[in-house]
DNA sequence: TTTCGTTATACTTATTTTTAGATAACGTAT
DNA sequence: ATACGTTATCTAAAAATAAGTATAACGAAA
């Protein structure tokens, strides 16, 4: 038994932000294309594609700067701001985790 | 914006016990039959019912005890364990709230 | 013995969510 | 001009989830 526990951020009900659009842009961060990252992560790109879109409309900025075209097709990085979320993202699951462990075994070390 | 977060219990991959669950067993412990919670909380019963087999099944143990017939057709009540089970989980979700609030001003507090 | 409102369960249908696939635009180098 | 690998977008399919339906057992009271 263990426990699992997910946060993300929401604006009038729907979801913003959470682990899904955080793991990708990290994979995009690193792989330099959206394409290239949805496949690392065995997910289609029209999928990829659309959880970046969501997001970014309800966070209302952009996440990634986009090129297409050359001779290379083009390709994706991160905006700062995307760079700021993923970080403060990554930085409060860590410390949510830690805590949160320490609370289970508080609650539920027996079971 | 605002954070939103959720905790479950795990055992090999499958969900246990979460926060549909305790509701509903919530909401049986106050009402005092199954179907009747199923109704106020807009689920069909067939539902109701599947949520806390699987958790039962899962966990091992009963969650409720369920008496059929008589003049008022019976009920359901929970056993010690869905009390202890619930009461943990709600003092877990407590402080696992108050503590993610914290962090997310910290990190969130500026969107 | 009939009635009543439960629980228990299987099975079918609907709805919602997720996922995949197709197509077009883009721009640089050949 | 052509080719290439991107991004962007829409549509259809598939899968997961939920709802609904039907039937049986139960047991106290009328």
């Amino acid at each position: 038994m263990k426990l699992e526990s997910r946060f993300w951020l929401e604006q009038g009900g729907e979801k913003v932000f959470g682990k899904g659009p955080c793991v990708l842009l990290e994979t995009v961060d690193r792989l330099g294309t959206l394409n290239k990252a949805a496949a690392e992560l065995g997910m289609s790109y029209s999928k990829a594609w659309s959880i970046i879109k969501r997001a970014e409309k309800q966070l209302g900025f952009l996440l990634m700067e986009r090129t297409t075209g050359g001779v290379d097709g083009g390709g994706s990085s991160l905006t700062p701001e995307g760079k700021q979320l993923i970080k403060n993202y990554r930085l409060f699951c860590e410390e949510a985790d830690a805590f949160l462990d320490e609370l289970y075994k508080k609650y539920f070390g027996d079971i």
